[in-house]
DNA sequence: AGCACGCCGACT
DNA sequence: GTCGGCGTGCTC
């Protein structure tokens, strides 16, 4: 009996995305397992590729098998390894896309191999010729990979390859190309004691300007890196080591970790008050429960949940347990990540989308090594490799940026809920504007609720105004800034206050807007806003949802004024308006177009926090959880457009984002204010918005989601097709509705869906590829999951090749 | 995705 | 006759 490995192939494409099987040859038999990476040969080229080992068997028969080549060094652990199809199952995704995920790219982005020969020897007798060149070739050169031996002697040179490996006059060494990336940092050091510094250099006659400086610096110093004094005093790498020649100075290596944060000074935190206590305490108690438990910490804005979370950190590693804490996106929080930068030290490791693949690496196997204890990172931190992991904390648990929109496209939640269980373990949601869905899951008492009604310091929230910006036309303020706004940024300036300005300019979908009396034209099907399409070189108006068109009327259905416009001001605009009347404030805009650079988010936010701007002026990434205590006033400069979003959500991200931006006034011992301008000054969004009434909001909310079945009394599909033929597209869709409704009425019946489609996506044409999708109303469950993934089998095996089809669970926009 | 196999047009 | 175009179909 011959041992046999299932394998799927990594970096494949979907259509591969099925096992294949190997049989595995004498010198690795018995030593490869489920999780582990190896390399196979793979198609008719019989090109090494990286494969993930899903099952092991014995055969008798392997003639129709090839033998697998190599064992890699990394591994998938078996929680990892289950993730791999729990993310497969759930998203739709291959297993190589998963793998990707859960394992840092520089782990496995290259399976390196190279060639040695062994030490049986070779004569050109024994062989035929070119065997014999290709062997010399490997013996003369060092490091040889595949890849040099196909430019040196063309594809067929795999058919030699394969002999010599098989008669074993040839090896191959594989290994992971990241263990490449460990970075040594070399430390510099004096030989001799500081006491010893002048009689030395008078002993070693040591004249050199440069040479002086730099024993100076290090004396000065003590230990220094190389790096530091490159960087300090200009120094050539070749002038230390003349120095360490002279035995004038030590050098040590050590591998070192690359760290991008740095760390600040530790200040201890100040003392639970009363509320944010009884908050840890109810919450303590869900730890060590022996089973998993979910908490939704819902606090208003200001009132310490993260003193409370730092709190819970503290417990849970002192019960020698390890914590995943995610942010929805690193460069809006940097105070947190520093603040538990600072606490931690060296027990934290930082883990997010915009770190080198080395730095990740380095990231991943600190945590892996059980060398950290709280990890924070944004989406992808919650693969964290802990084996001892006791809590997850969700930060901004309702942020959009927890659900990825990239195969695999996998919500945080999903995988923090799958590991918590694992684990047997806490998940701690934290959210002063908690989405719909998780606070309906703690009402429904699936996590047990914890509120935080209060702010900390006692202050109020922020008095709230709601203007109506018709009656500023009418009085004729041409001005993005309505006169209320700047009578109250006159006051704040007075008073050397700072005040932030938001736009809530979204997308690049626009609804279409009566600019007279603000009437929103909706779908008559969907109870969502039409979005502006320009279809064919006409001007048309489309529902996301079932796909209902119509032109754009004349006149305006309400009121009858007969010029439509699209509404909506760039944060230019508004800050040539804000010079031109408020020439004495300066005015700090902060959007995708002013903070290009990496870290330039951070300098912003940290000046505009030390009072070197008065104005803070920009979109989404200024209502969050920033801490400005000098900021009094708020003003939201257009609240209406993500009121009638084409989406079911669109009143719960208003109010989200609402009541965010409010909740950055007033956080010190000074009363905010904040000021909404609209078009809709009787929207009930906005008035429960402007109250902060949460649960008014939720109620209402969750009533109408009730009533139309949307989320969480359901769940949406989207299900989209893409090509750059578009007669084939067209071909596509039908044949994919075919399969859609044989599945329904056959082998499926048991399965409830409501299918609307195909039709057009919002932009129909990206770079040439047309894109038509279905959207799907289901409940999201097994044999939902088996009817979809047939038909998506089904249309990837037989259009895969011409076009590219995806499913996206619950996705972020439709 | 690669890569081979295969079946027709322009070249020695 | 054969070199090479890229359409089709398979990859353990």
């Amino acid at each position: 009996m011959i041992q046999t490995v299932s394998v799927y192939i990594l970096n494949a494409p979907k259509q591969l995305d099925r096992a294949f099987d190997y049989y595995i040859p004498a010198d690795l038999s018995g030593k490869v397992a489920c999780g582990d990476i190896i390399t196979v040969p793979f198609g008719g080229g019989n090109r090494h590729r990286a494969a993930l080992v899903v099952g092991i068997s014995e055969a008798e028969n392997t003639d129709r098998l090839k033998p697998i080549i190599s064992k890699a060094s990394v591994f998938l652990s078996e929680e990892e390894y289950k993730l791999v199809f729990f993310l497969k199952d759930r998203t739709f995704c291959t297993v190589s896309d998963a793998v990707h995920t859960i394992l840092p790219p520089a782990v496995i982005s290259k399976i390196n191999e190279s060639y040695q020969i062994t030490e049986k020897s070779m004569t050109v007798e024994t062989v035929n010729h070119k065997a014999f060149l290709v062997w010399q070739y490997i013996r003369d050169t060092a490091d040889v990979t595949e890849g040099m031996l196909r430019r040196h002697f063309g594809t067929e040179v795999q058919e030699v390859l394969s002999f010599l490996l098989e008669h074993e006059f040839v090896r191959v060494y594989s290994e992971v190309t990241a263990s490449k990336n460990i970075k040594n940092i070399e430390w510099v050091s004096l030989s001799f004691p500081v006491a010893d510094l002048d009689a030395v250099l008078k002993k070693n006659k040591i004249r050199s300007v440069n040479q002086l400086e730099i024993i100076n610096y290090i004396a000065k110093k003590g230990t220094v890196s190389t790096e530091e004094l490159r960087s300090e005093l200009n120094v050539q790498p070749r002038q230390i080591k003349a120095l360490a020649e002279r035995r004038l100075v030590l050098l040590s290596k050590e591998v070192s970790y690359r760290k991008p944060y740095k760390v600040g000074s530790t200040q201890a935190p100040p003392p639970l008050n009363d509320c944010q206590k009884q908050a840890y305490d109810t919450i303590f108690s869900y730890l060590n429960t022996g089973k998993p438990e979910a908490v939704l910490l819902h606090g208003v804005t200001g009132s310490g949940k993260t003193r409370v979370i730092k709190e819970m950190i503290d417990a849970v590693i002192a019960q020698g347990k390890q914590i995943i804490f995610l942010v929805p996106e690193i460069a809006l929080t940097p105070q947190t990540v520093a603040i538990f930068c600072s606490y931690y030290h060296d027990r934290v490791a930082v883990l997010h989308s915009s770190l080198s693949a080395g730095e990740k690496y380095d990231a991943w196997r600190r945590i892996r090594n059980g060398e950290v204890d709280l990890c924070i990172g944004t989406r992808s931190a919650i693969f964290a490799p802990f084996s001892r992991l006791g809590m997850i904390v969700m930060d901004e648990e309702h942020e959009h940026t927890y659900k990825s929109d990239q195969s695999p496209r996998y919500h945080a939640l999903d995988v923090a809920r799958y590991r918590v269980t694992y684990h047997n373990a806490l998940l701690l949601l934290s959210s002063a504007t908690p989405s719909i869905d998780s606070y309906y899951k703690a009402k429904s008492g699936l996590y047990h609720l914890v509120e935080m009604p209060e702010r900390a310091t006692g202050q109020p929230l922020p008095e709230t105004i709601i203007t109506d910006l018709r009656s500023d036309a009418a009085a004729g303020n041409t001005s993005p800034v309505g006169l209320l706004l700047q009578d109250a940024l006159k006051t704040c300036l007075s008073r050397h206050e700072q005040s932030i300005f938001f736009i809530n300019r979204r997308g690049f979908h626009h609804f279409l807007n009566c600019p007279s009396c603000g009437y929103v034209i909706t779908c008559p099907r969907c109870s969502v806003s039409l979005t502006h399409h320009m279809r064919q070189g006409k001007n048309q108006l489309v529902c996301h949802y079932c796909g209902y068109t119509q032109d754009i009327p004349a006149a305006c259905p309400s009121c009858g004024s007969d010029s439509f416009a699209f509404i909506g001001f760039g944060t230019q605009l508004v800050q040539e308006a804000l010079n031109r009347d408020f020439p004495e404030a300066t005015v700090m805009r902060m959007d995708a177009d002013t903070t290009g650079k990496k870290l330039s988010y951070e300098k912003m936010l940290e000046e505009f926090r030390l009072g070197e701007a008065d104005i803070l002026l920009g979109t989404q990434m200024v209502t969050k959880g920033h801490d400005f205590p000098n900021v009094t006033l708020v003003g939201v400069l257009l609240a209406d457009t993500t009121l009638y979003l084409d989406d079911y959500r669109a009143n719960e991200r208003t109010f989200q984002l609402i009541t965010q931006v409010i909740g950055r006034a007033g956080r010190s011992e000074k009363q905010g204010r904040a000021i909404i301008q609209t078009y809709n000054p009787d929207h009930p969004m906005l008035l429960l918005a402007a109250a902060q009434d949460y649960v008014s909001f939720y109620e209402e909310e969750i009533a109408m989601r009730r009533a139309l079945v949307f989320p969480p009394f359901c769940d949406m599909v989207l299900l989209e097709s893409s090509s750059t033929d578009e007669i084939f597209l067209q071909k596509i869709v039908i044949e994919m509705s075919k399969q859609l409704k044989k599945n329904l009425d056959g082998p499926y019946q048991d399965v409830k869906v409501v299918v609307f489609g195909p039709f057009e996506a919002p932009i129909y044409k990206v770079n040439d590829i047309y894109r038509m999708r279905f959207v799907i109303k289901c409940k999201n469950n097994k044999r939902t999951r088996e009817m979809l993934r047939d038909v998506l089998n089904d249309a990837i095996r037989r259009f895969g090749n011409k076009a590219s089809v995806y499913i996206d669970m619950n996705p972020n926009s439709l």
